[in-house]
RNA sequence: GGGCGCGUAGCUCAGGGGUAGAGCAUCUGCCUUUUAAGCAGAGGGUCGGUGGUUCGAGCCCACCCGCGCUCACCA
């Protein structure tokens, strides 16, 4: 991954390289906050097997105002909140924590170990009420102008020469986010807390002087960001797009740092956003997945082999279509396959497999998904019998546990996101679609369900009946395969039929097979060979053909021929000339 | 309007100076059980456009076209 090692080019000379992310816990986490997570634990991992000093820290940002209701929470009880610090905020009624901030990240803070990522949390409201901040908000609150003057510059915003760097929390109403400090006299902030100073939240007009340091106050987010830099000696941090652009937060951040701090801004990472069917995910609107949801889904490397072998700056466009599930575990389980099998990975491939896989070295053979999707879909199915079967052997722990978390996986998928025509559905009618059958087909059809009439019903007879009828007919056993999945399922593709035949009730098998319009000569025109075809036929077969019948008939008033071949295989072939 | 990304085979995408690639789809041949993905082979692309740099350009540069995301309050 080149990324990582152009990475590795940029570091800042320091004795430990400290790499830092923080979510500003406002609400549940989207999909897309896993991504940062993602990169910057990639990227921890990546310094530390590379033998270099270095640390992951992920921050709380729950000092920043609520600048939106919570998602399903209604406004009458929220409302008087917006702009209050998020520590402040109460929780939800339910909730196992006290205040809106800590709802929201210690669930996240809980995926972290669920995908293998490793980092030190902290939380912006302990620096703040320790005073840990009150050297940066001192120097900003003093240099103000300098402050102004890099808006400007930067991101060509004006801030009048009441505008400090800082904000405070309202004594009266309780607000950070819409108070103005507009003097500063060295120990204290003289502010008024604005009805007008966000579109978000409304102040209540109280005016004041107080110390702005001990959790009394808090940097706005841009210059916060620098005084993280400085004071935590954070050297890499990654960041969306929407922060990346010119004159935006970064940008900032970045001017604020080297002439206010003097501090050398961290490697940056810039990263896209994350994209559900080429749409953005919106945590706040309620819309599309959280990163709750998809860490539900996903067994961990799958989801950290996403998230790391995509290109930072591009966006990820996931889809929750089979396709693209399908084509996710595949190209993941092409990695371990070579892995388990000792081919050898060349650099990008290694390191992205070991930055996938982060919980096992173990070898431990994988179970294509596609094929376990179908697998729940039929009733009275052991899945871990079927795959033994299939390997010839029992499987180990570790695979026990992977084909868990993919069976897993593969419920969530088929209740939360198949599109209907994706999953497996017995149709309750002969579908239109089996007026396309040929006659050829047709004629399988009947034949295979009248050949199943004596036999055992098993899941393997019925598929070696398959075969048996298909010489029968004769027809391409692939054609017979799609006979039945059209008039089963309506696809052409389905489970394998054998076992998908052995659960469905017999009569309703007869029935269906017998159904479709079927005309004789149609079929012998389709299927039958030329005298010339078949005596070729019979010569490159003479050796291995024990006993041969024919049958004259009469159809339509053209005389064919049907000639019944047994081989000493004891298989059963049958040929029509007209 | 600015920034970033994308545009390569029918579809999904990889490749970032040295003979255009993969998977799926299509076609051909083979197969007595691969059945969502059996084996072998084939066809299929003026790499969005125009210029430029270079012995040589999908690749680097400039401009343009189309699409997506994002920013200009806040985080």
């Amino acid at each position: 991954m080149s990324w990582l090692d152009d990475l590795e080019k940029k570091l800042h000379d320091a004795d430990v390289q400290v790499v830092n992310d923080a979510k500003s816990p406002s609400g549940k986490p989207h999909v897309g906050a896993l991504r940062g997570v993602l990169i910057h634990d990639a990227v921890y991992k990546f310094l530390k097997d590379k033998g270099i000093k270095v640390k992951n820290i992920y921050g709380s940002d729950d000092y920043d105002p609520m600048d939106e209701l919570p998602g399903g929470e209604t406004a009458e009880k929220y409302d008087k909140y917006l702009g209050a610090p998020l520590s402040n905020v109460p929780a939800p009624k339910g909730s196992e924590h006290k205040d809106l901030a800590m709802h929201y990240i210690s669930d996240f803070f809980k995926i972290f170990d669920e995908i293998g990522a490793e980092a030190e949390f902290y939380y912006m409201r302990d620096y703040y009420k320790s005073g840990f901040f009150n050297e940066a908000i001192d120097t900003l609150l003093s240099r103000a102008a300098e402050v102004r003057e890099i808006y400007k510059r930067v991101s060509n915003s004006d801030r009048p020469n009441d505008w400090f760097p800082a904000q405070v929390v309202c004594e009266k109403c309780g607000k950070l986010g819409t108070t103005q400090i507009i003097d500063w006299d060295g120990k204290e902030a003289t502010y008024v807390c604005r009805d007008d100073m966000v579109t978000w939240a409304k102040g209540c007009g109280h005016k004041g002087k107080m110390s702005p340091f001990n959790g009394n106050g808090k940097l706005p987010y841009k210059v916060e960001w620098a005084a993280k830099w400085k004071y935590l000696n954070i050297t890499i941090e990654g960041a969306g797009t929407d922060h990346n652009t010119r004159g935006g937060s970064r940008d900032v951040a970045d001017a604020v740092s080297r002439k206010i701090f003097n501090y050398n801004p961290p490697v940056n990472i810039p990263y896209g956003f994350f994209l559900l069917g080429g749409a953005k995910m919106s945590s706040s609107k309620g819309i599309g997945a959280t990163a709750r949801d998809m860490t539900n889904f996903l067994p961990a490397e799958i989801l950290r082999y996403l998230m790391l072998n995509t290109q930072p700056k591009r966006a990820i466009n996931f889809e929750p279509s089979q396709m693209f599930i399908t084509k996710l575990f595949n190209d993941y389980d092409k990695l371990h396959n070579k892995f388990i099998q000792g081919t050898e990975l060349v650099d990008y491939e290694k390191q992205i497999y070991t930055l996938s896989n982060v919980f096992s070295d173990e070898k431990y053979e994988v179970v294509d998904f596609s094929l376990i999707v179908t697998l729940i879909q039929l009733p009275h199915i052991n899945i871990n019998e079927k795959v033994e079967e299939r390997l010839n052997r029992k499987l180990t722990n570790a695979e026990k546990k992977n084909l868990e978390r993919r069976v897993n996986a593969a419920k969530y998928w088929l209740k939360n996101l198949a599109s209907e025509e994706e999953r497996i559905q017995l149709q309750e009618k002969m579908p239109l679609e089996a007026n396309e059958l040929s006659q050829t087909q047709i004629a399988f059809l009947r034949i295979f369900a009248e050949h199943i009439k004596n036999i055992k019903p098993t899941e393997d007879n019925f598929q070696t009946a398959v075969f048996d009828a298909s010489r029968l007919t004769p027809i391409n056993p692939k054609l017979a395969f799609e006979a039945i999945y059209r008039v089963m399922l309506n696809k052409q593709q389905g489970p394998k039929a054998g076992s998908l035949i052995a659960y469905i009730d017999k009569d309703f098998i007869q029935k269906r097979f017998n159904e479709p319009a079927f005309n004789e000569i149609e079929f012998w025109k389709e299927s039958s060979l030329t005298e010339n075809e078949y005596n070729l036929w019979l010569k490159e077969n003479s050796e291995k053909i024990i006993e041969k019948t024919e049958k004259n008939y009469t159809i339509d008033n053209v005389s064919v021929k049907e000639i019944s071949v047994s081989m000493n295989d004891n298989k059963i072939y049958v040929k029509r000339v007209m």
